[in-house]
DNA sequence: TTAAATATATCGGTCGTCCAATATATCAAC
DNA sequence: GTTGATATATTGGACGACCGATATATTTAA
């Protein structure tokens, strides 16, 4: 985990991390697997991204602990820890401040 | 102006150019030089970007004629052009689509 | 049992975001 | 007119986000 427990969306003062964020809000709603992610992500931006998007990104979460994963055959399912839980509540705060208004 | 329109907030399918994103959104509401966006970017985020932070965004949104500037003494005042109120109303609606069910 | 489709994964390169440090220009105060 | 505060600006280095290409493993179809 990094030292940084509000990295995500983003960090202390910072705009890098908004797919991390994304992901993790998309997970908490449903375990899915990484194509799953990457056709939600497809019907909320419009296109879907590439594997070298969406493979890392996961990767990062979950060297950070804040996903976990199962496999199961080809696939592997990912879900959210409980330090991805709070660090997520704690986000999503910061995503509602940050852009207040843009949503009205 | 670069070539995709619809590059802030973020491109076809970027989460990068958020902090443009932002910028434009807040100029959108009230005309403001460097500083004063810098103090407002404070308030949502928390710490005040550093200059390396907010001058080259500025400097990247006017080379891409989204904004424009009005110089008096020693301040800067940045505006909205026409074609960043454009661009702004169509990454508004992609940003809505983007983060729908976070802000609930 | 090959072949095709699906899921996961990495690499190289580009760009946006970020800070700290540094620099320059303007303005106010004394 | 020097001093100090304020506003603007650049540089260097780090890292997240992104694609296209490529690679590997598993499953399904033929």
């Amino acid at each position: 985990m990094k030292e940084d427990k509000y990295y995500y969306c983003g960090g202390v003062c910072d705009m890098r991390g908004m797919l991390s964020f994304l992901i993790l809000f998309i997970l908490s709603k449903k375990t899915m697997h990484g194509q799953e992610i990457a056709e939600e992500l497809s019907k909320r931006r419009g296109e879907k991204p590439s594997p070298g998007t969406i493979y890392p990104a996961l990767k990062n979460l979950k060297e950070a602990g804040l996903i976990k994963e199962k496999k199961d055959g080809k696939t592997i399912s990912y879900s959210l820890t409980e330090e991805g839980r709070e660090v997520l509540k704690v986000a999503k705060q910061r995503f509602v401040k940050i852009f207040m208004g843009v949503f009205s």
